[in-house]
DNA sequence: GTTATATTTGTGTACGTGCACAAATATAGT
DNA sequence: ACTATATTTGTGCACGTACACAAATATAAC
């Protein structure tokens, strides 16, 4: 409740005007050295803080900004993340934000290909990245760098880029979480089975395989490695899967958990559920319709989140305080929560971000 | 991105001037009937939205806030939620807020029947409970609605008030989630233990109570009631406590599950780990800083929280969108989430709301 | 119908920032 | 020293709402 410090104040400080202080703030050059070193001097001594309300008013730029993803299905994944940008974009409706949606297919190279040039072709003024083919993001960031055009990535990290921020889970952590989980839900000497699901050709995303890692980890360390068995079986063909799945597990009948490192696990549920097979605990990741009719029935035991809606809000939040006050925030990680989710705490996990 | 209405666009829309728009949107009264009617068809119609940048700015008026709680200690429950509070009011930092904190002890009526007589006494403009005795706090909520003073709640609701809105958490599913964590968490044929905690007299608290409901029903629809257990224990002598805990165990070896009904699972831990106890899985409520280093060292397995930041947050948020627009969100109870938190998901359960 | 009073309505300014444009000053070229 | 040009600085209006105050209209009393 102490009292904010205006641009008028700033400017009869340094012993300017408010104008040459707006040009400072946000900027736009054409200041001499002097009075340059003068306002950043009396910034620095008093912490001026930009007053949202009247900055958003008074702003007439419109703010180009493209968002780029795999395909968003409502109540799927992507849909959270979507949601939660809209979320945003929402809150911010007095801003003039001009946000295009680039969707492109994660098994498709071609497609996230396309999407990005697309997105140079346009030229917006930041970017919004769910990131899935690692040298392809590369690319694109490095373009957008050269272009000083600043980006945030929500889901996933890429390394050698220099985001404005991240929004992502910790997804070994997830990993070790699974294994830890699956072993304390389990009977002793469970068996544990790892499920890749496969489409065409055999892309793994890396998400996946940092939670194998910390999943795997996991055993190792309780010197259990031996008892984890991994096998696969294909998106696209269910009834083949089924038949698989189910020898599999005739020929292991000590497995009483089940992992799988995306968020396929109703695929699973519904074989479990089909063949009333209940001794099994299923954990999948991702609260997607889907899954949620497994937990709600039980085919499914639990639920690894990771707050897709926040992240989409926060990635945009994050850009609108970086186009507008220039808040360079040195590249912070943020790390989300993991939730667990069960079929008691379940009803209550809404989309209740909005903070 | 659709135009937005103003308040402008009502007034020529409605045949009036903006003024005679402002006092309807404000109640300020003076307003014809024949202009009334024709602008809240006109307001209905459009579906106008306050620009609230703006009409922060504009703001002339200093509310009054009395907040209401159990003493609030930085790490503990109640302090989450005065964090919580504390982050609502720097985000609205324009608007001219003046919360005055008015704890009392959670274990003494007289400080609670002081602290609210002192709240009546200062006629604030709206209030904050986080209640704990429930006459004390009808009486206070009675004379809050004689004098029209708007109050939301926190962590818990009082029936027979009537508050803008509430954010609290299912005690009872909590306690249902309680029983499913240690059933599932332990080996078959396990027993369990409901510790209930004791202060001078034998005060509890209604959210004890319901978690305790949800925990024995769990067992009860399970037709296990018979494997739960119960005993207390004084918070305020550890070494009694101690070779009472003890002496319980001794009693009951085939104990393996341990529940208390709020966030003093810490001095159980400590009693656990000075000896030695480790195959007993502890769970306990509330994410606070005692909790924290149990859940670290492995002698309690896991924590039930309820977002008391997100509670307090939004409690103000709620308020203030009252005072400033209003809006009459017909007493909404938000239900938070129930986070479930072990030792793998605790690092990044840091206060990360802020939506 | 006139005056006094109560009720209703309209107008104008302030809030703090963004930005366009005009004004002032500095620099370069002759 | 005088233009011409480039750089720097200051001024003023706009944004949409809140609210004080003046103006207009309605009602009451005689």
């Amino acid at each position: 409740m102490a009292k904010q410090i205006k641009i008028k104040d700033i400017a009869a400080m340094a012993g300017v005007s408010v104008g040459t202080v707006d040009r400072v703030l946000h900027n736009r050059g054409n200041v001499s050295e002097r009075s340059l070193k003068a306002i950043e001097q009396v910034l620095a001594e008093t912490g001026y803080k930009y007053n949202i309300h009247t900055s958003a008013i008074s702003l007439k730029k419109e703010y180009n900004i493209a968002i780029t993803t795999p395909i968003a299905v409502k109540g799927e994944y992507w849909g959270a993340v979507r949601d939660g940008i809209m979320h945003a974009i929402n809150e911010y409706s007095d801003i003039k934000l001009n946000c295009t949606f680039f969707f492109y297919n994660q098994f498709d190279i071609y497609s996230c290909r396309s999407s990005f040039e697309s997105i140079l072709e346009q030229s917006p003024d930041a970017v919004i990245i769910g990131p899935t083919f690692k040298s392809e993001t590369q690319r694109l960031c490095k373009e957008l760098d050269d272009k000083h055009i600043p980006y945030v990535f929500v889901d996933a990290v890429i390394e050698g880029t220099s985001p404005v921020s991240t929004y992502s889970t910790d997804q070994y952590a997830c990993g070790q979480l699974l294994g830890r989980m699956l072993d304390t839900f389990t009977p002793e000497d469970s068996e544990f089975a790892i499920m890749s699901s496969q489409r065409i050709g055999n892309e793994r995303s890396s998400n996946s395989l940092a939670r194998k890692k910390g999943f795997q980890d996991y055993f190792r360390s309780k010197g259990m490695q031996n008892r984890i068995h991994e096998t696969s079986f294909s998106v696209l063909d269910p009834a083949e899967s089924e038949r698989k799945v189910l020898s599999f597990l005739n020929e292991n009948p000590k497995i009483k958990g089940m992992a799988i490192m995306n968020s396929r696990g109703y695929i699973l549920a519904d074989i479990l559920r089909k063949n009333g097979i209940k001794e099994i605990c299923l954990i999948s990741f991702d609260l997607t319709q889907n899954n949620i009719k497994g937990i709600k029935d039980g085919t499914i035991g639990a639920i690894l989140c990771q707050r897709p809606e926040l992240q989409g809000f926060h990635a945009l939040k994050s850009l609108i305080r970086q186009l507008l006050y220039n808040q360079k925030e040195e590249t912070v990680n943020h790390t989300m929560p993991i939730d667990i989710i069960v079929r008691e705490n379940l009803p209550y996990y809404r989309e209740f971000f909005e903070m």
